[in-house]
RNA sequence: GCGCGAGUGGUGAAAUGGUAGACACGCAUGCCUUAGGAGCAUGUACCGCAAGGUAUGGAGGUUCAAGUCCUCUCUCGCGCACCA
């Protein structure tokens, strides 16, 4: 008998199977689709890690159960070539992107192909493919053509390292998320994407979607919306207004002065000569400051007066106008009315000694008087004083009364506010898309025809970002240079390049029909596929990649390019893997795991692939553990002999005293097995799943090492048999081994899934509970459906039972059929 | 501050309101041997000789019955954050 060899019969099967495209998807099958999808990496120098390796692994475990379901599944694999990663990795090791990218492309491919996944690589896309960005392009030209791409100059996030523009997403805590440089602000004209303008359809679109709770309400988060009103405050002695934007129209007798952003376009003329000077000096020292040093003493509350004063719109009263840098220029209207009843306001009035007039107090009273007192800080909602004719009204409907007073004047409108910005599209970069705008200096910036797409990007010697933010394109002569679509007059190109996110934001879609150079995807293809039935990634594309890609699927389908405008069905996320000692893995810290130096250390793929499905719930974080994978290696062990064995066996078989019970548990106890097993995949419960097959495993060997003989060899071969379809989901290599050492020709993936029979899921005998006031006072084990009666007084004839009540008045009895008795005494 | 989630053995973790700790790691004892990065058997929450009692971060509550439901509270993780 062999010894399990893992990375002998990897090899082998992985060949084999490549040999026949087992997992070539079909487009025109008679089989009901389903579409697996995992984010495709970026293919940066390292390799993959083991956060890949247990994201596709996951999806491969979904993608091996749908398939002997008998789905016709997708379950495609792709590269996010463009970006930053690649770019850096590139001038760090001079040589060109493109280069680089091919042989990073070259080495994941051969790493996810040791790990056994079942990914159709006839479908594989490389976002930096000029046949793939072509139609990136021809995407954003939709936008262009449809005002939902437009320039403007904007003061953008910029990281001086990257020497390159950041959406808001991308930035962190100040920081480029990827290389933890603080960003800047600078004003450039940029690309900008209207996503705004689908912030209400994202929200609602989640409705009609699966996605775990907490991606859902991040993205709702992050959309952030806010219903108020936008009131106009007239200024004193003069024909200006300042509009304001509020959440809180209840509180606007509490109104004490004016705060406008330092960026506000009327601050200026609101400055009396007085106080120009210092006003002046104050906004120059806040642009100097970054977000962060903004925020870094949020308690201290700076501002200025300007001077001129507003009138309150509700009661006239004459109220001072300032200017502070806590007051966001870009959300709202860039000002606000300050007041006691929000904890920042209530602070500045405090600093800057502006008397506070209290407008709403709790229900309760002596909280009340506090508050009145102003000891207190009161920001919830509550009840309305000193507002004249609203006083009395509760908050809610004191803000819709006050909203209608207004109105009528003419002085406010309802007004709903999001935190979600235009998305910043442009970057500059070179390794990028080239954005197909031709700027004309008659026609401004008009759309590169769709016959000359793809604008391909030069080959260039440096690619080096230059300082005074413009793309290392702009120096490109021959590139720029060229001439308008329309008047055929000198025009020059646009040399900025796409983000990232551009490419990943329809990938999905090119995988239905990946070669197409006469469209993005056809229809044809596109409506059997379309929408993908699941999709795992990392959170942390929550607000980036999965919100951007939803945005698009939604502009997509609003121009009829997409059947519908939800393109995930079902969206989850993978847990992070922490290095051994808790903490994340980096290099810095010396604690990474590869992935391939497991496979190199003899475990095998099937080890290290049950290991990621056993270690813990598949979205918990946790922390790379190495004895689970000793686990997994000896359970495989495990099948391993015991299937060898019976081959062994099998030939000299001889039945002995045959036994029907026995033969019966096997078979409830396979039975068993692929019930559970079936039920946690639906759940994603992959690690009570494999605790299932461990633990059928053990029954098998005991009845097996007692008993072979009395028990007819054919149920032994079905059972075995039926064990390996349920492994081959798990642990494939071995499972197709095994198979065929069993003597099966054709290969296992082509098996269907065992169907669970569930005259056996039902038991004959049960273990009853018995419980004394709730109190577990030991089992009885008997027969099915026995009545209450019979087992009262199968328990008053027992000795152990009676000792507890004896002497004792039984109050009541709970009895559950099949499961347990309670006497209340 | 706001929004989500989680607290269970020495460890990773299981438990449709119904036997808390499945499965696995580790550990202990024994067996076997071709002495290995093995294999097999038994045991392994805590207190107690036992009968029994006590245990799911803490305090209450609902219930015949609570890890699970409710209220309060503490701790940790993730996300957002001067968004009016």
């Amino acid at each position: 008998m062999s010894r399990y060899n893992p990375q002998l019969i990897e090899s082998k099967w992985q060949k084999k199977w490549s040999e026949n495209n087992y997992y070539q998807a079909d487009d025109s099958s008679q089989k009901t689709k389903y579409v697996v999808l995992v984010e495709f990496p970026y293919p940066s120098g390292t390799g993959i890690h083991l956060g890949h390796t247990r994201e596709y692994t996951l999806g491969d475990f979904i993608a091996r159960y749908k398939r002997l379901q008998g789905y016709n599944v997708l379950f495609p694999m792709g590269f996010d070539a463009f970006g930053l990663p690649t770019e850096n990795y590139a001038i760090k090791h001079q040589i060109s992107p493109i280069k680089a990218t091919q042989d990073n492309i070259q080495s994941f491919e051969k790493q996810m192909k040791l790990l056994g996944f079942s990914l159709d690589w006839s479908r594989k896309i490389n976002t930096s493919d000029p046949a793939y960005y072509k139609w990136t392009q021809w995407l954003f030209l939709q936008f262009f053509k449809h005002d939902m791409a437009y320039q403007t100059e904007v003061s953008i996030n910029w990281c001086p390292f990257c020497k390159t523009g950041l959406a808001n997403e991308e930035v962190v805590n100040g920081r480029h998320e990827r290389c933890d440089t603080l960003v800047e602000k600078k004003k450039l004209k940029q690309w900008m994407l209207r996503i705004t303008k689908y912030a209400d359809q994202l929200i609602d679109g989640l409705k009609q979607v699966d996605y775990l709770d907490k991606i859902a309400d991040q993205q709702i988060n992050w959309i952030g919306k806010s219903s108020g009103a936008k009131v106009k405050f007239k200024i004193n002695k003069s024909h200006l207004t300042v509009e304001i934007f509020t959440t809180r129209l209840d509180t606007i007798y509490s109104a004490a002065c004016l705060i406008l952003a330092p960026e506000h376009p009327l601050v200026n003329q609101l400055t009396t000569d007085q106080n120009r000077a210092a006003v002046n000096e104050y906004i120059k020292e806040t642009q100097s400051k970054s977000d962060v040093d903004r925020q870094i003493d949020k308690q201290t509350k700076t501002g200025y007066f300007l001077g001129s004063y507003a009138v309150n719109p509700i009661n006239q009263n004459l109220i001072p106008v300032y200017i502070a840098d806590f007051v966001l220029a870009n959300y709202g209207t860039g000002a606000v009315f300050g007041d006691i009843h929000d904890e920042r306001d209530a602070e500045f009035l405090r600093q800057h000694h502006i008397k506070a007039t209290v407008s709403v107090v709790p229900k309760d009273k002596q909280l009340a008087q506090r508050v009145i007192d102003q000891t207190e800080i009161f920001t919830q909602d509550g009840y309305l004083i000193n507002s004249d004719q609203f006083n009395g009204l509760n908050s809610e409907q004191a803000r819709k009364s006050i909203l209608e007073f207004l109105i009528n004047q003419g002085l406010a409108k309802e007004q709903i506010n999001y935190r979600l910005r235009d998305w910043v599209f442009s970057r500059q970069h070179y390794w990028g898309e080239p954005i197909p705008i031709i700027h004309c200096p008659v026609h401004g910036p008009v759309a590169v025809p769709d016959q000359d797409l793809p604008v391909e990007l030069p080959k260039i010697s440096s690619y080096q970002p230059t300082d005074d933010g413009k793309s290392p394109l702009s120096k490109i002569a021959s590139f720029v240079q060229t001439v308008c679509p329309i008047c055929h007059q000198p025009a020059e190109r646009e040399t900025d390049t796409m983000p990232n996110w551009a490419g990943s934001s329809w990938y999905y879609l090119r995988y239905f029909d990946p070669n197409n150079d006469k469209f993005f995807v056809d229809p044809v293809k596109l409506n059997y596929w379309y929408p993908v039935d699941f999709y795992l990634g990392g959170m942390e594309h929550t607000t980036l990649h999965l919100l951007y890609s939803r945005f698009w699927a939604n502009f997509l389908a609003d121009i009829k390019l997409l059947p519908s405008p939800e393109p995930y069905l079902v969206r989850r996320a993978q847990g992070i893997v922490l290095g051994p000692n808790g903490s994340k893995m980096s290099k810095s810290k010396g604690n990474v795991v590869n992935p391939m130096d497991i496979l190199n250390n003899g475990y095998g793929a099937d080890s290290l692939r049950l290991a990621i499905g056993f270690i813990a719930p598949y979205d918990l974080t946790t922390a790379w553990n190495s004895e689970i994978l000793a686990g997994t290696y000896r359970f495989l062990n495990r099948v391993w002999n015991i299937i060898n064995q019976f081959v062994v066996d099998h030939d000299n078989f001889k039945i002995i005293d045959e036994n029907l019970k026995l033969e019966q548990q096997l078979k409830v106890i396979i039975n068993n097995m692929v019930n559970q097993v079936e039920l946690d995949l639906n759940k994603l419960n992959f690690n009570t799943a494999i605790a299932s097959m461990m633990e059928a495993l053990n029954g098998l060997y005991k009845i097996y090492q007692k008993s072979i003989n009395q028990i007819k060899l054919e149920v032994w071969q079905n059972a075995f048999e039926t064990y390996l379809i349920v492994l081959s989901v798990f642990t494939p290599h071995i499972a197709e081994e095994l198979w065929q050492i069993m003597g099966r020709d054709q290969s296992i993936q082509l098996s269907t899934w065992p169907i669970v029979d569930q005259n056996l899921l039902i038991n004959k005998t049960i273990t009853l509970i018995v419980q004394v006031n709730g109190k577990l006072r030991g089992t009885l084990n008997i027969k099915a459906d026995l009545h209450q009666s019979e087992v009262e007084s199968l328990i008053k004839q027992n000795q152990h039972f009676q000792a507890y009540l004896k002497h004792q008045s039984i109050k009541k009895v709970i009895f559950i059929s099949n499961k347990l008795i309670n006497f209340v005494i």
